[in-house]
DNA sequence: CGAAACTCCTGAGCGC
DNA sequence: TGCGCTCAGGAGTTTC
């Protein structure tokens, strides 16, 4: 499941490789992703070099001299290099031919896309997004604002592309634990001190995990190949029954608006505690 | 405008 | 060994 740090990860492993190579041959075996692409709208990449490859939100940016490639992974996609020639796997929808190397998309559930755009900067797709988490515009008193008059949960709200980006099911009960807020309290109903207290965990949530290279659970491998380390360090997501290794208190799963919550009771409670100063 | 439901899809895991 | 069921979930779209 690639959330920002695996989005960055691959990002990472694919850009030494990439970037000023040119597509020799594109190779499309299925054709309906996200949104459906066909080899018309492939076909004049071909011969054109990356220039750069960038991130937003989780979508990846191709760029090519005049616009590019927007990708997005969806939950099962992965970007793949292989030195040599071979077979295509199952679900290997798309190759991509540079002089040196080979660059799969594999998508199982198709939930991904891979989109030739004429330009990024006022793509749909990209055009609503909030901001990135890591740069300062992700700030107490914006998140504050950005909540101010949204009734829905606290994790649903740092879910919201519109709110910041990047923020997926695993890391959002990450960071909520972090900051000792329960998930389902009010999005307007945080104190200043804990709109700082969550900016500031998420940010350090998202920072440790590109770190350790991402989290995989299952199948999530960076370009080259590799797993993610960050499963290590999760202390909630996926330990429903297990102690919490703060408290001690058995983890508890929830599900808020159809998604795997996980939270402490005790270190998460749903009305903030009143404190004597 | 906000909020919630709905939708896409395949593979893993489970009970029998 | 196989069948049928449930679950996993990013995010765009639809509905109210």
């Amino acid at each position: 499941m690639p959330e920002l740090p695996e989005v960055e990860t691959v990002c990472a492993g694919l850009k030494p490789h990439l970037v000023n190579n040119a597509i020799t041959s594109i190779t499309l075996r299925r054709g309906d992703l996200r949104f459906p692409v066909n080899r018309k709208a492939l076909a004049p990449f071909r011969g054109r070099s990356i220039l750069d490859i960038t991130r937003r939100g989780k979508y990846i940016l191709m760029h090519f001299g005049e616009g590019g490639l927007l990708w997005h992974l969806g939950m099962s996609g992965s970007l793949r290099l292989e030195a040599r020639r071979r077979p295509p796997r199952k679900h290997d929808h798309l190759t991509l031919r540079f002089p040196d190397t080979y660059l799969h998309f594999n998508d199982p559930r198709r939930f991904g896309l891979v989109l030739p755009v004429a330009g990024f900067a006022d793509h749909p797709l990209l055009a609503k997004l909030g901001p990135e988490p890591l740069t300062r515009a992700f700030s107490k008193p914006y998140l504050e604002r950005a909540l101010a008059g949204r009734r829905i949960g606290i994790k649903q709200a740092i879910m919201d592309n519109k709110v910041v980006v990047g923020v997926g099911n695993i890391y959002a009960s990450e960071a909520l634990f972090a900051a000792g807020l329960h998930p389902l309290i009010p999005a307007n109903a945080l104190s200043r001190d804990q709109y700082g207290k969550l900016s500031k965990s998420i940010k350090k949530i998202l920072g440790a995990a590109i770190r350790a290279g991402g989290t995989t659970l299952r199948d999530f491998t960076d370009a080259n190949g590799n797993p993610g380390y960050f499963k290590q360090q999760l202390l909630v997501y996926g330990r429903v029954h297990a102690p919490c290794l703060r408290c001690g208190e058995p983890i508890t799963k929830l599900t808020v608006a159809g998604r795997s919550t996980f939270l402490c009771r005790v270190c998460q409670p749903r009305v903030p505690r009143l404190r004597v100063s």
